[in-house]
DNA sequence: ATGAAAGCGCTAACAT
DNA sequence: ATGTTAGCGCTTTCAT
């Protein structure tokens, strides 16, 4: 275990004394600021080399410099989606050489609370965030605190009152569209499953759900809603599994799963139950993924750009770092990208309408 | 844009100041060594309160301290077996108060050097990798230096003459087990879908393949082993087109996929074809996931135990900085967990044995 | 063009 | 029990 035995570490002096230049000298060549000769800085350059020198991040950040690192919450980084997004920013991060480090909170405020207490202590430069803030609920004092203190970009949700650049997917319009289509092929009893909490995200894809309902003069029933306690696959089957227990003429003829776990959980409930979609029910879920095309039948999915959302929201992310007056208006606070739907088999019109 | 403004920070001397005593003291108090009496200590407390202190990890590192954040080589954090690697590690590294930093690699060894390179450079704890550095294939001298001299678990993969503790899965008896199964069920012409690079984990598989043909007497043919490109849905699907293309008499009655991406791959293509599974062919897929048992026909995986391997490497590593000793022994150096043959409907006997 | 020296915020002897 | 002081490795004036 030689490694970072302290003492033995080589630094900018022991460069120096190599290179028979002084430590200044060495940072200015590695820094690649003031004025340097060529030969010295060939000196050094081969000293380094010969030393395996590799300059100290942390010393640097102690004299202001940035940490050239941000810190990313996420609800878990298993969940696809999250996965997607996390490889997008760290794509983004890596090309103005920062590093991501990674916070899995399982939508729980309190974890994202100790989280950002760390992160804090590490200094981060900034972070991204898929908060577990919850619509309508109180936000910790030092949650509110220091997204408002530290530069921050909110993906996928949003929080009342944290005034912050977000990226997100129009999940209003997204769900609005979905069950607009379930509707128009007749269908008038509409379940959505949703898991976890009632973040923003999934708290408009609500509203859109309920807006076409309304629009198509379609009774709203609480008893269709289902919140599953946590997010999970088998939250998912469960809450679905109480869907497709109610009398025949109260059940739904349609699910549309709010999230790719939801939506696993209830096509694992509908094949418990000898069901087939689309002929007993048909199913939308929400997010795509390479397997929908290959289930039976091929699943009708919402889509977001979610590559897109992770990069865009890096992007964003250091442009504020970096200082950049423009991202600061208020134009770009909120930026909400289009999702699609891609209609494939699982929906068809139900069997008894009405 | 306030945060971090060099200079306002509040530090150990301000609170000091405000509690009535020496930078020093507070310094025991929030550090937690040396003697501060309960009153004085109650004064540095509410100091901290007052002036949302918070104890700038980076400076305490400069006092040789741990950095308390530990590095993740990864191909990508997408894919789900990553992403649950990196959730299991994250778990465990979070009880220790390590912070995680997630480096996706895509399998390339230039790009595991370049983050390994800044991980160095942030003088990182230790780090856990599944390193891109392939069977038989000469590794970058910086990269072996790295892991030579940097406390490292390697996770799921090993690398060749870089002798550092390693956690896997039995992939060479999950392969054998798969196979045995294909071929007793009346298999003659097995092939296989890897994908990206000859890693040692694929290696490992590929041997208990060859290990199966040869016990059974089977004739092993290299057209029927597939390695992609890369590591990809696409990729698979194409190896797989090549292999449905063959003429009748020598295409494979059964197909492993050798992990996830490619065992989709696999199905993408076999729909495409419109065969069907398992009449027309049988398939069998590395890495179980929820989905599997809706697909129809549910499908027959190895498994192993992913958050097992990411938790155990986890706490190993944990062991080597924090006790270092008895953890650098031999006998735990490699530890191998048991795969499971999870048999569902995707296999069945071939229609015209030979 | 290069060197000397003063910190950045904290810890850890060493004093008192 | 508490204060003083000297760095950790680096950047950055200010001299030379």
């Amino acid at each position: 275990m030689k490694h970072e035995s302290p003492g033995n570490e080589v630094t900018i002096r022991e460069v120096g004394k190599r290179a028979g230049v002084s430590p200044a000298t060495v940072g200015r060549v590695i820094g690649g600021y003031g004025k340097v000769s060529e030969p010295t800085r060939q000196r050094v350059l081969e000293a380094i080399r010969q030393l395996d020198y590799h300059p100290n991040t942390i010393a640097q950040s102690m004299k202001g410099k940035q940490r050239k690192s941000v810190g990313m919450i996420v609800s878990d980084i298993c969940n696809p989606f999250f996965g997607m997004i996390a490889r997008a920013v760290d794509d983004t991060l890596i090309k103005y050489g920062y590093n991501l480090v990674i916070c899995n909170t399982d939508d729980g405020i309190d974890k994202e609370a100790s989280y950002l207490k760390t992160l804090t202590e590490k200094r981060v430069d900034g972070v991204l965030a898929c908060t577990a803030c919850e619509v309508e609920r109180k936000i910790p004092r030092p949650v509110r605190k220091f997204y408002l203190e530290t530069p921050t970009v909110f993906i996928d949700r949003e929080a009342e009152g944290i005034d912050v650049p977000v990226i997100q997917a129009d999940n209003f319009g997204g769900a609005y569209e979905a069950v607009v289509h379930l509707i128009q092929l007749g269908h008038e009893r509409i379940a959505i499953v949703a898991g976890g909490s009632m973040v923003s995200s999934i708290h408009q894809r609500l509203q859109g759900y309920m807006k076409a309902l309304q629009d198509f003069g379609l009774q709203f029933r609480d008893d269709l809603v289902k919140l599953g306690r946590l997010l999970g696959v088998e939250s998912g089957a469960y809450a679905a599994r109480e869907l497709l227990n109610m009398p025949a003429a109260e059940r739904p003829t349609a699910i549309v799963g709010l999230n790719n776990l939801m939506t696993t959980g209830v096509l694992l409930a509908i094949r418990e139950a000898g069901m087939t979609i689309p002929d007993d029910i048909s199913v939308i879920g929400w997010d795509d993924f390479d397997l929908a095309q290959v289930l039976s039948p091929p699943l009708t999915v919402v889509t977001q750009p979610t590559y897109s959302i992770g990069s865009i929201a890096a992007e964003h992310l250091i442009a504020l770092l970096e200082r950049q007056r423009s991202y600061r208006q208020a134009n770009d606070r909120k930026i909400i990208l289009k999702t699609e739907l891609v209609i494939r088999e699982s929906c068809t019109s139900p069997k008894a309408p009405k």
